[in-house]
DNA sequence: TTAGGGTTAG
C-alpha cells in the first residue's frame, strides 16, 4: 500500500487538510451521540466506500467549536499505535454542505447500526461473516414502514453498503491472482448473492434498485475466473455449471441494460471484447456450445458490442473441436470468411486442432500442408490471404493427429522435418511417446525417451517437462500386462531424475492393483506420501477399480467376493488419512457388490448411506444411485432399484437406461413401460431429458423376446425414428435382425412385421458399415423372407442413402435449427435499416421484438 | 483474451 489513496472520486460535499494538532483532535473525543454525530457517522460511511479498501476509519467526531465533521483515516498497513495518527489525513464535510441533514429514525438507526457492523467486518476482510449481516439488513429494509422521502437517503446508503460489500468480495485481493483456494471462491458467490439482493429487493427505489455497471463487471470477470477455476479442478458438484450460467446472466444484464445502472454521461462501451471472450472461452472449455453460441448471438445481434474476431473464432474452433462437432466446425470456417476474418497462425492452429479432435485428420492435414514454409499448396480456406506459416505448435498439433490413428511413420517422418528445422520442444517429445503408445509400440516409446528426454536443470522447473511422457509409458506397460517393464521404468526415471508426480504414483499403484499385488501398491502409495505428495481421489478410484478389475479375468466367483473386500479395507485406509471417494469410486463398489454371487446388496446400501450420512459423498448422487440400481437388478429386486431411483430428483439418462435394463432383466417390461412414458412422455417438459438410442434398444431389445410382444416393439421403433427422430446403431439393427429370423424360421411374416423389418434394413443404410457388413445381414434376411418381402417392399432396399438428412442429424445432437443458430446468426446488424439505428443504443428488447426474434432463442431472456 | 502433451470415470 502506498500513500492513503486520494479516493477514486471524492465526496462531493468533503474537503481534504491535514490535521493541526493533536489537541485538536483529543476535542472530538467523548462527544455525546447526537444527531450530528449520526449524520457524520453517516457520511464516513458513504465517504469510506469510496476509500479504497486499504484505508480505515480511525475516528468520526465533531469539533466542538465549528460544526464540522471530521473524518479519520488512513492506509491499514500504518495503523498500530496513537502516534501514526499524526500522519493520519482527515476528511471533513461542513454540515452546512449537506443541502438537508437526513432525518434520523428509529428504523434509519437500525438499519445504520447494521451498516457500521457491516463496514467493521468488510474493514477486518471478513466477507463471510459480513454477508449475513448484510442479509439482516435488506430484510429489515424490505420490511419496515417509511416515508418516501426517508426511502431516498436509506436507499442511498444501503446501495452504497452493497456497492462496499461487493467491491470486497470480487477484489482478487492480494492473491496471485488464482482462484483455487475456497475462501475467494466463496467470497466471489456471496458477491454475486449480494447482487441479487440488490436487485429483488422491492424496497430500495431507483436508481438503487439497479446495479452500478462497474459492479456488474467486476462480478462478471470474478464469476468467470471461479468457473474457470473450479473447471479446471475439475470439481464434480455442478457448481461450475450454476456460476458459468451467472456469468451468462450478467452479461445479458450489462448488453441489454436490465438491472444496470449507467454514468449519465458513459454510453454502454464497458464491455470490451476481452469480456465476451473471456465468457465464451469459459463455456468452449466446458463444452457447453449453446450457451457458447449464444454469447456469440448475443455479440452480433447488439450494435455497440464488439465485432467477432479471430480470437473469438478461435475460441469457437477449440470448443467445437472438443465436443467432436465437424458440422459446426465447417461452419465456422465460412462464417469466418464471410466475416471477412483474416486468419492468423494460432486461428489455423485452432482449426486443425478441432479437425483432429472431431476425426477429420485429411481436413486438418489440408490446413496444414498449406502453412508449411515449402508448400506449394494452393489456400483452401480465407482464399484471398496467403497462409500464415506453421510453427512449433503447429506442427505439435499435426503429431497429436498421427498419434491418434496410431500413425507412426507419419509421426516419425514429421518429427524427422522438425528436427531438421529445429522446431523442437518437451511437447514434441512426449507427443512422439503418446504416438508409439497408442500405435502399442511400446519400445519405441522407450527409445524415444531415451534419445529425447530433456536435460533440465531441476531449479527451472517444478517438475520435469518429460514426466508426462514417462508417465504414459508406464501406465501402457501396467495396461498391457508388463508389470516389470512397468516397474523398471519407475526406477529408470529416478536414474534420469525425472520425479514422478502424483499422475505418476496413481498409474503405478493401478498397475499394480491390476496384477493383485495389493501390498506392493500400498507401499507404493506410502512412498508417494512419504515423498511429498498427496494422493488425490483419483488415485483412491484408481487403487480400487484397479483391484475390483484384477477379478475379472478369473472364473472364480470367489475371487470377486474377496477384492471387494480389498477395495473396501483400501477405501478405510485412505479415508483414514484424509482422501475422500469420489461417487466414481463408490460407485465401482456398489456395482461390483451388486455382480458377486450371491449379490451383496444391502452391504452396498449400507455403505452408501454411511458415507451420504457422513456427507463424503453428495445426497442421492446420480452416479452412486445409477450404481445402486443396477445392483439391486442384478438381484433381481426391482422394487428396491425403483426405490433407488425414486430417490433421484430429476433422473437423468444414464440412470432411467440402467432402470430400464433393470426392469427388463427381471422380465418387468410392463414397469419398464410405465416408467418409460411417465419420464419420456409425460413428464416430457419437466425432466428436460429425451431417450436415446439405447433406451430404445433396451425396451426393443427385451419386446422382442417374444412374438407377442413384437407389436410394441415395432411401435417404439417407429416412434424412436419418426417422433424422436433417432438413428439406431448397429447393434439395434442387428438385435432387430436377429430375433425376427429367430421368431420366423418358416419364412411366415406379417403385413405389419414386413413393414417393420423394410423399415429397419433402410435405415441401416445410413450406417457405416465395413465391408459387406450389411450385404451379409440382407442376404440373411432374404434367404428367410424372400417370397414375402419380395412383392411389396424389398425394392426399396436397393436405395442407397448416401448421406445423413441434416434434419436427423440436428435431432440426434438434440437441437433445433434455431438454438443451432443455422438460421439466426449474421442477421444482427444487416437487419437494421441503417447505419444510425445500428448504432443507437436502444434497449435491446424493443430492438429485438421490433425484428420480430424469439427472445429466448437468441439468448436475449433475462434468466 | 485465443492454439499442442499424461491418470480415474455411472
Amino acid at each position: 500500500m502506498n500513500e492513503p489513496t486520494q479516493t477514486r472520486k471524492p465526496l462531493k460535499t468533503a474537503t481534504y487538510i491535514r490535521p493541526r494538532t493533536n489537541k485538536q483532535l483529543s476535542t472530538t473525543t467523548g462527544l455525546k451521540r447526537n444527531r450530528l454525530l449520526q449524520s457524520a457517522v453517516m457520511v464516513y460511511l458513504v465517504a469510506s466506500m469510496q476509500f479504497s479498501p486499504g484505508n480505515s476509519l480511525i475516528k468520526v467526531g465533531i469539533f466542538r467549536k465549528s460544526p464540522k465533521f471530521i473524518l479519520l483515516y488512513q492506509t491499514s498497513s500504518r495503523i498500530n499505535n496513537k502516534q501514526t495518527i499524526r500522519g493520519v489525513s482527515k476528511t471533513i464535510a461542513t454540515e452546512e454542505s449537506f443541502q438537508e441533514p437526513p432525518f434520523v429514525s428509529a428504523n434509519f438507526s437500525r438499519i445504520q447500526r447494521l451498516g457500521i457492523r457491516l463496514t467493521g467486518q468488510l474493514q477486518q476482510q471478513n466477507v463471510l461473516e459480513a454477508y449475513p449481516t448484510l442479509q439482516e439488513l435488506m430484510r429489515i429494509f424490505d420490511q419496515i414502514q417509511i416515508r418516501d422521502d426517508e426511502r431516498i437517503s436509506i436507499s442511498e446508503y444501503v446501495d452504497a453498503t452493497i456497492q462496499a460489500f461487493a467491491r470486497k468480495s470480487f477484489s482478487t485481493g492480494d492473491s496471485d491472482g488464482t482462484l483455487h483456494d475456497k475462501n475467494t471462491q466463496r467470497r466471489i458467490v456471496l458477491g454475486s448473492k449480494a447482487i441479487y439482493l440488490q436487485l429483488q429487493s422491492t424496497a430500495l427505489v431507483p436508481p438503487y434498485n439497479a446495479v452500478p455497471e462497474s459492479t456488474l463487471l467486476a462480478a462478471l470477470r470474478a464469476i468467470t475466473q471461479l468457473s474457470e477455476a473450479q473447471i479446471n479442478n475439475g470439481d464434480e458438484n455442478g457448481e461450475e455449471l450454476r456460476s458459468l450460467e451467472l456469468s451468462f446472466r450478467i452479461l445479458q444484464r450489462l448488453l441489454t441494460g436490465v438491472g444496470v445502472r449507467r454514468q449519465t454521461s458513459s454510453r454502454s462501451s464497458a464491455l470490451s471484447e476481452k469480456d465476451f471472450n473471456m465468457v465464451l472461452n469459459a463455456f468452449s472449455n466446458a463444452g457447453k456450445m449453446d450457451m457458447a453460441h449464444r454469447i456469440v448471438a448475443l455479440q452480433e445481434r447488439t450494435p455497440t458490442a464488439p465485432q467477432l474476431s479471430k480470437v473469438t473464432y478461435s475460441i469457437l474452433l477449440k470448443g467445437y473441436g472438443r465436443i467432436g462437432d465437424v458440422n459446426h466446425i465447417d461452419w465456422l470456417v465460412r462464417s469466418a470468411e464471410k466475416n471477412g476474418i483474416v486468419p492468423d497462425t494460432i486461428l489455423l492452429n485452432s482449426l486443425i486442432d478441432a479437425y483432429i479432435n472431431c476425426n477429420a485428420l485429411d481436413k486438418a492435414r489440408v490446413i496444414f500442408e498449406q502453412m508449411e514454409p515449402d508448400t506449394t499448396v494452393q489456400p483452401s480456406v480465407f482464399i484471398a490471404h496467403p497462409s500464415p506459416r506453421a510453427n512449433l505448435r503447429t506442427y505439435n498439433i499435426m503429431m497429436k493427429g498421427f498419434a491418434k490413428i496410431g500413425d507412426t511413420d507419419s509421426a516419425l517422418q514429421l518429427a524427422a522435418k522438425m528436427k531438421q528445422q529445429r522446431k523442437w520442444d518437451s511437447v514434441t517429445t512426449n507427443t512422439l511417446v503418446h504416438a508409439a503408445v497408442a500405435a502399442k509400440n511400446l519400445d519405441m516409446a522407450e527409445d524415444i525417451l531415451m534419445e529425447r528426454t530433456f536435460k533440465i536443470n531441476d531449479k527451472d522447473y517444478p517438475q520435469h517437462p518429460n514426466v508426462e511422457a514417462y508417465t504414459e509409458l508406464l501406465d501402457a506397460y501396467g495396461k498391457d500386462g508388463q508389470l516389470d517393464k512397468a516397474a523398471r521404468l519407475f526406477e529408470c526415471m529416478k536414474e534420469r531424475s525425472v520425479q514422478p508426480n502424483e499422475f505418476t504414483y496413481t498409474c503405478f499403484i493401478a498397475a499394480l492393483a491390476r496384477h493383485g499385488k495389493i501390498d506392493q501398491a500400498k507401499r507404493v502409495l506410502a512412498l508417494m506420501i512419504s515423498s511429498g505428495l498427496r494422493p488425490t481421489s483419483i488415485t483412491c478410484s484408481a487403487f480400487i477399480s484397479a483391484i475390483i478389475a484384477s477379478s475379472e479375468a478369473s472364473e472364480d466367483p470367489d475371487i470377486l467376493d474377496s477384492k471387494v473386500d480389498e477395495g473396501c479395507s483400501i477405501l478405510r485406509i485412505l479415508m483414514k488419512s484424509g482422501i475422500r471417494p469420489n461417487t466414481a469410486t463408490v460407485a465401482t463398489l456398489v456395482e461390483a457388490m451388486g455382480r458377486c454371487q450371491p449379490p451383496r446388496v444391502s452391504e452396498a446400501l449400507v455403505l452408501v448411506d454411511k458415507l451420504e450420512n457422513d456427507r463424503i459423498i453428495p445426497d442421492a448422487s446420480p452416479k452412486v444411485t445409477t450404481a445402486v440400481i443396477r445392483a439391486c437388478g442384478s438381484a433381481g429386486d426391482i422394487g428396491a432399484a425403483l426405490d433407488a431411483l425414486r430417490r433421484l430428483e430429476k433422473p437423468d439418462l444414464v440412470a432411467l437406461n440402467a432402470f430400464l435394463a433393470v426392469s427388463c432383466k427381471c422380465n418387468c417390461e410392463s414397469t419398464a413401460l410405465q416408467v418409460f412414458d411417465f419420464h419420456f412422455r409425460q413428464k416430457r417438459s419437466f425432466y428436460r431429458i429425451a431417450p436415446d438410442v439405447i433406451t430404445f434398444s433396451t425396451l426393443i431389445s427385451s419386446l422382442m423376446k417374444s412374438r407377442t410382444s413384437l407389436p410394441k416393439a415395432t411401435k417404439l421403433y417407429f416412434e424412436m425414428r419418426e417422433q424422436e427422430k433417432i438413428l439406431p446403431d448397429k447393434t439395434l439393427i442387428d438385435i432387430i435382425l436377429k430375433a425376427m429370423l429367430r421368431h420366423a424360421p418358416s419364412g411366415s411374416l406379417t403385413k405389419n412385421e414386413a413393414v417393420f423389418i423394410t423399415r429397419v434394413l433402410q435405415d441401416a443404410e445410413l450406417l457405416a458399415w465395413d465391408t459387406d457388413q450389411l450385404g451379409r445381414r440382407k442376404r440373411a434376411v432374404q434367404n428367410v423372407f424372400a417370397d414375402l418381402l419380395r412383392d411389396n417392399c424389398i425394392k426399396g432396399l436397393d436405395r442407397t442413402v448416401s448421406s445423413v438428412n441434416e434434419d436427423d442429424l440436428f435431432q440426434r445432437k438434440g437441437w433445433n435449427k434455431v438454438d443451432s443458430g443455422f438460421s439466426l446468426w449474421g442477421r444482427g446488424r444487416s437487419n437494421a435499416k441503417s447505419p444510425a439505428e445500428a448504432k443507437r443504443d436502444t434497449p435491446v428488447d424493443t430492438f429485438l421484438s421490433k425484428h420480430g426474434w424469439n427472445d429466448v432463442d437468441s439468448g436475449f431472456r433475462i434468466l
